[in-house]
DNA sequence: CGCTGTTACTTAACCGGTTCGGCAAGCAGG
DNA sequence: CCTGCTTGCCGAACCGGTTAAGTAACAGCG
């Protein structure tokens, strides 16, 4: 079967190749009679443009970058990426957009990435998750041109066009709860420290703490379920141990809350957790986890939006998403009266090495 | 910054067009002196090629496709998916070529973007996942002509060719694991009958069960978190309940492991759990799950390998994978000599209506 | 020496669109 | 009636590669 090109259509028609493209798309040059009859034949001939050819001649790809620096690993435990990328997709696919999904092992990797899409002409224009302290991204895309959306605070971008949360309200939020509950002793597990958003939460951690006359402590992780774990585990040792811990992703709290049950502790009578993103995971737990909610994949969908606006030539503004919810599960309640050492038998912890 | 094309490469060498694309063709026609030069050339102006250009004249898009037909919660729940999509990118990054990812709603969409790529050459070839009994999408590839490797069993690929695990040899090792630790009574809840993967895995539980002589209960879900939980309470109100349920992902696990301790049983005295899938989730929960393991990265790797083998001219064939492989953990054990019921006071569970 | 065959290149067509310059027809204004 | 402007369309160049066809130089060989 052979392809359907605009020299057949214009053939048919019995027009030119050039009035054919005017006409299909929307271009002045041709009267409405003529454009009616290009678009019934293309209509008829099943005509699909081709892509690589728009693209050559039109200096335009229909593509848009995502790169995402993580081990595979960590992409198969955060629930977070594949909503976002289905958030933008939803998007792009209205538009017959396209999204260049590469999946790299570390920063450099994702500076080259886009030198080569840049060079290549591969895409129109990126998003750019996971914003670092003086992220080098953002020297790199202005140098090159390449149009992009950051998601992250205005703080961390530099002055390039930017989606974001409001991390301070949210933290207010989420302390205000607990503080609310009775709670005096905080801990926050966090990410990374390098990267922005964390940096952000940890200053409105203190922030809010401080306002609320909290005592806080502030444990930074590698996002993983297994350094979420290792974090409780410390928390919990501690004297004082605090009364309420908040987390910096649903995926670690699940896991504290796995070491604090295993330790014997009961949640939320000995100890109040929370989660900050709000996936499915918060609510098969037993019991469920209070989280800080996020439409991940309507975020997808609005920096999806900012990059297609700022291609038309929309000025490179930032932009407040949406601040997170607080939902309110069993996982919260107010602190024990006298707050009880772990010291019932624990069901499954390992048994001491010292043990005759 | 101009483009540096070949071109440019052509005049600074001092040879024609064509010559510098067969030179860096790698292809025959000219000398290795002349050859050596214009790599050199290439080298130094940094030259990239164009994608589309290349694309437009050798009608070659060097991108594979992938759909995905669930909706974006699901994807967000689902740690397959972006494990198989960093296994698939794993392998497309190191021959540059880019993988067009699409996340559709339904069946029905997922067959308009074959059908779309297939017109405008997006893409040289697809990878197929989750496949139907009778899938509608065999046909449509073969009539497309457009190159598959499909992820699932022969049975289901109708001669196309194909990546799979051997469900009936993982079954048997989980049936195997529980009959062995002495259950009797095994309930397996599964996946939607539509999957063939599902009704492969139905099989293989029937036969394994048969020789083992076991008594089977089949449940059939959605995958969601929710009717995991569901079928899980279900079954544990059955009079006899089973003492051993094996889940057909990870996620379902979970949530059938946070239901049974939330009536009050204790995993696994009271009832041993395998999940299908083996995550990160598997091991965050407490008791930690028993699960069939799987290199779902490997997986994605080894089918985009044999992708690029079929369009190197491989015969069609269909390859085993690997077989899954038992994980022991604290969640499967002995059954309890005289089974409990679960009367004792649950601690989370929702209270009675009819309580007065 | 002339014929044939190979090598190393050049030229030009081509992929399927976009876009610019130009031309003819139609119309208004002087 | 002539000029100038607009409208509608054509033809051709162009994007940046690949590739078939053509050609010149040279080697082998009878």
């Amino acid at each position: 079967m052979p392809r359907v090109t605009i020299k057949e259509i214009a053939r048919r028609a019995g027009v030119s190749k050039g009035a054919v493209s005017y006409a299909l798309n929307n271009q002045p040059g041709v009267s409405a009679a003529t454009r009616a009859r290009v678009l019934r034949v293309a209509e008829e001939l099943e005509w699909v443009p081709n892509r690589a050819a728009r693209q050559l001649s039109a200096a335009r790809s229909e593509t848009f970058g995502l790169v995402l620096a993580r081990t595979a690993q960590t992409l198969t435990e955060e629930p977070f990426y594949l909503g976002f990328v289905g958030g933008v997709e939803s998007v792009l696919a209205d538009r017959s957009y396209a999204l260049a999904l590469q999946v790299v092992s570390s920063l450099d990797e994702e500076l080259a990435t886009y030198r080569k899409w840049a060079a290549e002409r591969r895409v129109d224009g990126v998003i750019v998750v996971d914003l670092r302290m003086a992220d080098p991204r953002i020297a790199l895309l202005r140098k090159l041109g390449l149009p992009a959306v950051l998601v992250g605070d205005p703080q961390l971008a530099d002055g390039l066009p930017c989606v974001w949360t409001d991390a301070a309200a949210a933290m207010n939020a989420a302390l205000g709860h607990v503080a609310a509950l009775g709670h005096r002793r905080v801990a926050r597990v966090a990410g990374p420290p390098e990267y922005g958003d964390v940096w952000i939460r940890d200053r409105a951690f203190f922030n809010a703490g401080r306002s609320l006359g909290l005592d806080l402590t502030l444990v930074h992780t590698d996002y993983s379920a297994d350094q979420g774990a290792a974090a409780t585990r410390d928390l919990l040792a501690a004297d004082p141990r605090p009364t309420a811990v908040i987390y910096d992703n649903d995926l670690m709290a699940v896991a504290g809350l796995s070491v604090a049950q295993g330790l014997g502790a009961v949640v939320p009578d000995d100890l109040t957790l929370v989660a900050w993103d709000d996936s499915t995971l918060c609510r098969i737990t037993h019991p469920r986890l209070t989280a800080m909610s996020h439409n991940i994949i309507g975020y997808g969908a609005e920096v999806t939006h900012r990059l297609l606006s700022l291609l038309d030539g929309a000025p490179p503004e930032s932009h407040l998403y949406s601040t997170r919810l607080l939902v309110v599960r069993e996982s919260s309640g107010p602190p024990a009266v006298r707050p009880t050492r772990c010291d019932r038998p624990p069901r499954y912890a390992p048994r001491p090495h010292h043990t005759p």
